[in-house]
This record gives structure tokens, sequence and C-alpha cells, in this order.
DNA sequence: ATTGTTAATGGATGTCATTTTCATTTACTC
DNA sequence: GAGTAAATGAAAATGACATCCATTAACAAT
């Protein structure tokens, strides 16, 4: 099934001067269609399942593009790789935060509390873009610490 | 001059079962006076300076001990290297967020509006350790969107 | 529809932070 | 002071991502 996201994309892309081409279709209709943030990798096999000449590196270079005109968000974890997720569309359905052990590298996610959050996020982010002339788009909350595993012997020798 | 942090941290290294090496005391002597979040490698020139049998490995391998076991917290602000913090001490002085423009992937601190973050984070801490039974030591919070460069054009071509 | 131009591509190669390997050294126990 | 296992440094490996460059394809103008 086509996702009815893409062509939204596609217009916005087209409006800011790049070339559509079948490449950047593919990887934006998986974008659309993800309901998880997707590594580069991710989205390469994915892509590739329908379009084998894709590249990594287009998937690399077509991302980077799409994150500079906001209409995808890049997030790093701190895991080594970078996620990607659609601004429009999908926006709030699956939002949520996370929980890194330190211990370990266990990451929880979570979505409980993330209203009272989002609440007081909003009044930050408004004197925040008021003061550094700055549009703030999306965020990124961890929680660093130790898991139930972790927490008892940290690690010790 | 020594820093009168740094027994502590050897203390409680030797506490977990580890022993105390001559690089691992100079890098808990740098993490103990350090101002900012340093980089492995701003810790191992550091190091280097006062210790030169110092190895870059050793100085990765120590950082893992020091944040599995929760003396140092470790960050990952998106730009492709690790930031180190020491756990006890500096806690609180130059506590501050980050602006990360998606635009051109400047990244802008802020110490602004922290104390009501901090009131909320407290309660979702609370309620957050509860459900998921874990201890929560430090947090990350980011901002993205566009800087007042990059809001207009998004990269237009 | 055909052509010209230039952006976009993919594969190879490079880069850079971090990890692994392994033979040697050293902190700590007895 | 000797024994032993942890810790080390140097070199090589890894893995995500960027860059180079010759080729291809999107799209505007015909």
């Amino acid at each position: 099934m086509k996702s009815r996201q893409e062509p939204l994309l596609r217009g916005k892309l087209k409006g800011y001067g790049y070339r559509i081409t079948q490449g950047r279709e593919a990887i934006m209709n998986v974008l659309a269609d993800a309901k998880e943030h997707l590594s580069a990798e991710d989205i390469y096999i994915k892509v590739y399942a329908s379009y084998p000449a894709i590249g990594l590196t287009s998937v690399y270079r077509t991302l980077e593009v799409l994150v500079s005109t906001g209409l995808v968000y890049k997030f790093d974890f701190g895991d080594g790789r970078a996620r990607y997720e659609i601004a429009e569309g999908r926006r709030g359905e699956a939002h949520h935060h996370h929980l890194v052990c330190t211990g370990c590298g266990r990451v929880i996610d979570y979505a409980d509390f993330i209203n009272e959050e989002l609440a007081l996020l909003k009044k930050t982010e408004a004197g925040l873009s008021k003061k550094y002339n700055f549009t703030i788009i999306n965020h990124l909350i961890q929680f660093y610490g130790f898991c139930s595993k972790c927490k008892t012997n940290k690690n010790a020798k």
C-alpha cells in the first residue's frame, strides 16, 4: 500500500529546488511508512527491497537533504548510529523519551509523563525561541542512570 | 594544583575492585579538574601532558570503567564524539542544555529556564524510577530546530 | 519526444572515533 | 620479593559516515 504521505514530501522537496529521483521517492516512502525511527542502514535495506539500484551513499545524501530542509528529523541516541523520522504525518503518535542505562547500555522507551513534560517544554520553547531567535521543531530527552539489573552491582568486579 | 576530588574517585574505584594505576589516577585528576565536558581525545591530551606514557586505548578503557560504575557521566551530543563529565563534585555548576540547528549543525548552549525544567524533571524522574525500577542520575535535553541563519532559507538550493 | 545541462548517483576509497588483539608490564596479594 | 591476574600500549580492526569521480538520469528548453 502506497502511503498518502509521500506526495507531500515530494512536493516540498521539489519546492526547495531538488530533483525527484527514483531513489529519493523510495526513501521518502520508507520514511512515510515507518512506525519507528530508522537508522540509515535500516532505510537502505527497506529501500533496497523495492529498488535494488539504490546505494547506501545516496541514502545518506538524501537524508542529509531531508534533514536540512526540515522534512525529516535526525536523532542521536548515543548508540553510534543516527536515527531518522519523518516530520509531518506521524507526529506525536509514537513519541517517547529514553532511559539509558549507564551500566549495560540498555535503552528503555517510555511514554509516561510525556504530557506534563510537553506542557513545560512548550513554555521553555517559547522563551528560548525568542531569546536565541531559534525555531524549535523537535526535542530529545534522555535520562541516564542504572536499570534494575545494574543498580545493585554497578558493574563491580 | 592537585584536586581534592581525585582521592574520592580513587577510593570508590578501588571499592569496586579495580586497581589504581598511574594512568587511571591521571585521568581521574583531569576529570576532577575539568570545567567542561571533555571528549576522550581531550582527556588523552591533558593526561599526556603530565603522564606521556598514557595510551589513548587506556583512556577509552578507563572511561568505560568509570562510566559503568557511575562515577563519570557519558553524553552524546550528536557530533560524533562522546563527552565525559565527573559525577560528583562539579555537579550543576555549568549544567546546561542544547539547541541543535538542523540546518547547519550549530549547537547553542543555554542555561535559561533550566530551573523550571529541573523542577518538572524531578517529578518525572520520581515516577519513572518507580515504574521502571530505574535509578536516574542525569539527563540530556536537546531542542532541534533552525537557528536564525537557517530559519529563512532552510538550505533551499 | 529529443536534447543539453547539470544535479544526482553508486562504487570505491578515505576518515575518524572507538574497539579488539596480543604480547608485555605492573599493581597488589601472599 | 615472587607470583598472578589485571591493566597496559601499539597496531590493527571495525563501523558509521563522508568524499571522489566517472557515469547516469531529471527536467527545462526546445
